[in-house]
DNA sequence: AAGTCGGGGCC
DNA sequence: GGCCCAGACTT
């Protein structure tokens, strides 16, 4: 085979790019750091990649330092008191991902001597652990030559072999092409290499063709518009949902709050009190579902788009003398709201209320 | 296979 | 305003 015909693989071309232009992360150990002889510690790998579920990684790097910072060892998280761990979490979403956390936490460091599985299919076994986060501890922690298929590795993909099947459809084959692709020598590195290639070249819009190793090998730079790439089923439309949030503050500016059902939507955070969020948009939201009777000021609403609704809350305040009985719940000094598990939309209804409720927002 | 589950950054 | 993000879990 002459050196004029043959092609370097494309993996080959991905960790030398790597090689050149990869991103110093708080998680990672990258090529210098390990040719100085730097190995990767299984319990940040893994805490890693359970924070960037679905999440930025400009998101994910205060929230990593913190968790790290109180808990370096996943033995230390283990003994940790839920509640805080819901506090610290407070404000990234996806709150099962806390729960099942702190549950993964306790199986390693109770039941696994606090060494975690090794293998994809170990690592699967365990909380909040799925098929692209054992496929990436397998990679990057243990060096597995895992197939490591997430949203960015999935336009990659996509592209480079003009799949047309749409997306979750499309799954079971990209995976297979990826692990085709995936080298024995450095599956870890190529996993963060696929990755990183995903989101800072093949981006959803704009992509930065002209700068990616695989241009040459792409089956749809030139032909096709990369940004029609992955296809994707038709989402359906967000209904919109009505409720009301109540602030209530006493004479010492404490607010009343209470704490939400372990599972579900926001499953074991702490919230002002409110109503059911219907669907209907007949009716005035009134103040029917007060946690107790007050005068109750219709002070604005705020809006927060979920996942798969938008709400619409209307606030109501009060200022009263702290009564007997609340119901269920407890009154929190103001000057210590930054501290509890209050997620973003409890935020706002508070802040629309109060609004020098809060310090200052955490910043990176 | 479809629905549930946050929040923020970007365009 | 819509889209996307190092997805997991339930039904």
């Amino acid at each position: 085979m002459t050196q004029a015909h043959r092609t370097a693989a494309p993996a080959d071309l991905i960790l030398a790019w790597y090689d050149r232009h990869h991103r110093d992360l708080p998680w990672r150990v990258s090529p210098p750091m390990a040719a100085r002889g730097v190995t990767p510690d299984p319990y940040r790998i893994w805490l890693s990649e359970v924070m960037l579920q679905q999440t930025t990684v400009g998101a994910v790097k205060s929230y990593f330092a913190l968790f790290t910072s109180r808990w370096p060892t996943v033995s230390d998280l283990a003994n940790a008191d839920t509640e805080d761990v819901m506090k610290s979490w407070a404000g990234l979403g996806y709150y099962a991902r806390a729960r099942n956390l702190k549950k993964c936490a306790e199986a390693v460091a109770f039941q696994h001597g606090g060494v975690f599985p090794d293998t994809e299919d170990g690592l699967k076994t365990l909380p909040g652990i799925g098929d692209y986060t054992a496929a990436a501890i397998a990679a990057i922690a243990f060096n597995r030559k895992s197939a490591v298929l997430d949203g960015n590795v999935e336009r990659v993909i996509s592209r480079l072999h003009a799949i047309e099947t749409p997306l979750p459809a499309a799954k079971p084959e990209m995976r297979t092409l990826v692990a085709a692709m995936t080298p024995a020598d450095r599956p870890g590195d190529f996993a963060q290499a696929m990755m990183d290639l995903g989101a800072t070249i093949c981006t959803p819009r704009r992509p930065a063709c002209a700068l990616c190793p695989l241009n040459a090998d792409c089956r749809v730079l030139g032909r096709e518009d990369p940004e029609l790439y992955p296809r994707k089923a038709a989402k359906k439309e967000k209904p919109v949902r009505l409720g009301a949030a109540f602030v209530a503050e006493d004479e010492t500016g404490a607010v009343f709050l209470r704490k939400r059902e372990t599972s579900g939507l926001l499953g074991g955070m702490t919230e002002v009190p409110g109503s059911a969020w219907t669907a209907r948009i007949d009716g005035e939201t009134g103040t029917a579902a007060a946690p107790f009777p007050a005068e109750w000021q219709a002070s604005g609403t705020v809006t927060h788009v979920f996942t798969h609704f938008e709400l619409r809350l209307t606030v109501y305040r009060s200022k009263i003398s702290r009564i007997a009985d609340a119901g269920e719940g407890w009154w929190q000094p103001k000057e210590t709201l930054d501290g509890e598990a209050l997620p973003t939309v409890m935020k706002k209804a508070i802040k629309q209320a109060i609004p020098d409720a809060f310090q200052k927002a955490r910043k990176a």
